[in-house]
DNA sequence: CTAGTGACTGTTT
DNA sequence: AAAACAGCCACTA
């Protein structure tokens, strides 16, 4: 055999929204609600907020490319710093941010 | 079990 | 367009 795991191994919620935030193409935002609809738990956007607050030091989840339903990079406790982070690799890969600080998201949303 | 918290969102002011 | 409200649900104490 090949490949026979993961598909019927029991995944958390949390590893649902890394699934989907991982398809997220470079250069592309979405927002906290799509990932939780395309991961199967529509409703569940505060938790794929606190699902990225909980990665692990190792991880290849894009998070930067998560944005709230208006385009801008949403302010959590624990430094504006991140926010400046996210902001900075959203514009490394092509993402234009408006002089109000926003995406627009019916050029760069996903999908 | 209850209560407080939060990287959210849709509706109403 | 911005702010206030209410609904939402997993996690922690």
């Amino acid at each position: 055999m090949d490949i026979a795991r993961a598909q019927d191994a029991p995944m958390s919620s949390y590893e649902r929204f890394y699934e989907v935030v991982r398809t997220i193409p470079t250069g592309r935002v979405t927002s906290y609600g799509v990932v939780a609809r395309l991961a199967g738990l529509p409703g569940h956007a505060r938790q794929v907020g606190y699902a990225l607050a909980a990665l692990p030091e190792k991880h290849d989840v894009p998070w930067h490319r998560v944005v709230n339903v208006r385009g801008e990079v949403s302010t959590r406790s624990g430094g504006r710093a991140y926010e400046e982070i996210q902001r900075a690799l959203l514009e490394d890969e092509g993402v234009v941010f408006n002089e109000r600080g926003r995406v627009d998201l019916t050029s760069f949303g996903w999908p």
